[in-house]
DNA sequence: CCGCCGCCCTGCTTGC
DNA sequence: TGCAAGCAGGGCGGCG
């Protein structure tokens, strides 16, 4: 599942890769997956394009155009972007393709056909319902502290709500809340200005970690060489229900929590 | 504005 | 061992 580390790794794979080149021609297996503004027509208006810029928002990949116009891609659970060789062959489920002019192609590859690839206008407010992202300077202590203040809701919930953080998945919220200490299941008006510190302090700290790992790949993550990352061997409590923890010892338990998975040790999150 | 629910899909796990 | 059923899950639209 990319979350934002993953989407990072593959963000800066593609910065190195296909910035400069020019669109000859996209190729759309399955139409749904190429989203176009009403009256435009995704092939057409991507020929000739030239990639300008490749970027971030949340887990958004941001494909900036010479038109003005971005390419947005949403990976969702099964997605991946990679750059093909010319005349290498087709990858499993690439459904979107699109073909350079020195022969190279990046490739939108789902399995579960979730992701999507969006062509928007340019200047167009696509991300008015992102939050923060938690790697800039916006994200404070003290705004964290506000964004929680009268809520009821889980705060691990509130951790996957893109509307107040951008980024942050399921592996992410998982490991943050065992970095922090703090129960999943505790309402978010609840926890105490040192434990909301050290839940931000956590966050960062794992996203910038698994950055600087390449991100996790538990399923079916890889990067655009279609290597996989690291930190699926760096991870405290996601997917590890059984073993014991770093921490007191006792057996990390899975628990659904927002109709989610949800991994933590009941011994010393409290 | 906010929260909740159902939908989209298919690979994988579970259970008989 | 083989097969069918059921689960998982990010984002989004619809609803209250």
């Amino acid at each position: 599942m990319p979350e934002l580390p993953e989407v990072e790794t593959i963000v800066r794979g593609l910065a190195g890769t296909i910035v400069g080149k020019t669109i000859e021609k996209a190729a759309v297996a399955l139409p749904k997956m190429a989203v176009a503004p009403r009256r435009v027509n995704f092939k057409r208006a991507v020929r000739g394009e030239r990639i300008v810029s490749v970027s971030r928002r949340g887990k958004f990949t941001i494909i900036e155009l010479g038109s003005g116009r971005c390419l947005i891609v949403s990976l969702r659970m099964t997605g991946r972007l990679i750059v093909l060789g010319r005349g290498q062959a087709a990858i499993p489920y690439e459904h979107v393709s699109l073909h350079f002019t020195d022969g190279s192609r990046l490739a939108f590859a789902d399995s579960r056909q979730f992701g999507r690839m969006r062509l928007v206008e340019r200047g167009e407010l696509w991300d008015a319902h992102l939050g923060v992202e938690p790697l800039s300077g916006d994200f404070t202590p003290e705004r964290f502290i506000g964004m929680l203040s009268g809520r009821t809701t889980p705060i691990k919930a509130l951790l996957l709500d893109q509307r107040r953080i951008a980024g942050v998945g399921n592996i992410y919220a998982c490991e943050a809340l065992w970095g922090a200490r703090i129960r999943p299941g505790t309402p978010a008006k609840a926890l105490t200005k040192p434990a909301i510190r050290r839940l931000h302090d956590a966050l960062v700290e794992v996203l910038q970690r698994s950055i600087a790992m390449r991100g996790t790949s538990v399923d079916d993550y890889v990067d655009v060489r279609g290597l996989q990352g690291g930190f699926q061997n760096a991870l405290s409590v996601y997917g590890r229900a059984g073993s014991g923890c770093e921490r007191c010892g006792r057996a990390i338990v899975r628990t659904v929590l927002a109709q989610r998975g949800t991994w933590w040790c009941r011994t010393c999150q409290r």
